[in-house]
DNA sequence: TATTGTTATACTCTATAACTATA
DNA sequence: TATAGTTATAGAGTATAACAATA
């Protein structure tokens, strides 16, 4: 089987192509609801965690940062940031140099609650997981970088 | 906290397992999110599309079906059905039997609108998976059903 | 003037609870 | 009584527009 044209070598579009973005859209969609729903109530929401562990990886942040980071404005990083900050497991400081930046960074408390949550990663989604064969793992782990530079383009 | 058990021989977590619902999850609600901002703001929401591609793929539904199908409760379906009711993209009609149930069907114009919906693929999503490598595709491709399946599960 | 963050406001999507009609 | 769908209402998350503080 031949993905690229003898003359160009670009690739070549096979059937499946044209359904590909319909079939990934509903998947991811649906997901996505799914894993809003699954999560755990009274703690943080799937954008708060995205952004303590943005903290986490990254270390400390602007809320223009966080709200690139996220792909989001930064109204609404600012309303995520208010409540990561009011359940304490982030805090605002000033900037160094610049007065009208607004540096995030996280709290112990913050920390805490992120090892807390990966001690935790047998919640249903990676319960779900571990039902998958362990090649259909590895496709999934192949796959997670590529939804990020498809969200990040 | 075991997540394999020496005794079923089920699949060894190899060492990346731990991150793999992190990595997974963050990719998924981040590319959901760009999904829904990518979207012509003056055709179909993203649930809305999904609906008539579900009416076009298995034909017509019942309201509850379609409600389980979409994994969200009867009420956001009634929502979502009177918008394409609304846009004349789908018709009610009484069930045969039960005088209690919804039928909802696809109309010509909703069957119109998907197609050029599909005709149009090369929208930012299509056009993003043109700009991979034909394996990652292939990935993307092997990889949709098993985002449908964790949603599902 | 331009930039960063916040406040005010509104919209979309989803949910739960209560209600109607039918089985 | 139980089920299917709808209506009423509320909550979460996002956006745009206007504003304040600072560069």
């Amino acid at each position: 089987m031949s993905l690229t044209t003898a003359a160009t070598g670009a690739p070549r579009v096979r059937p499946g192509d044209a359904e590909l973005a319909g079939a990934l859209r509903t998947g991811v969609m649906r997901l996505s609801r799914r894993i809003r729903n699954e999560r755990d109530l009274d703690g943080p929401s799937v954008g708060q965690l995205a952004v303590l562990g943005s903290l986490d990886r990254f270390g400390a942040r602007t809320v223009g940062e966080l709200a690139a980071i996220e792909r989001v404005k930064p109204p609404s990083m600012t309303r995520t940031v208010n409540g990561l900050s009011a359940a304490g497991l982030v805090a605002r400081r000033a900037h160094a140099t610049d007065g009208r930046q607004v540096v995030v960074e996280l709290t112990d408390a913050g920390r805490a609650l992120l090892a807390e949550e990966r001690r935790r990663r047998d919640a249903w989604l990676a319960h779900r997981l571990l039902e998958l064969e362990a090649d259909e793992r590895d496709l999934l782990r192949r796959v997670a970088p590529l939804l990020e530079r498809l969200a990040a383009s």
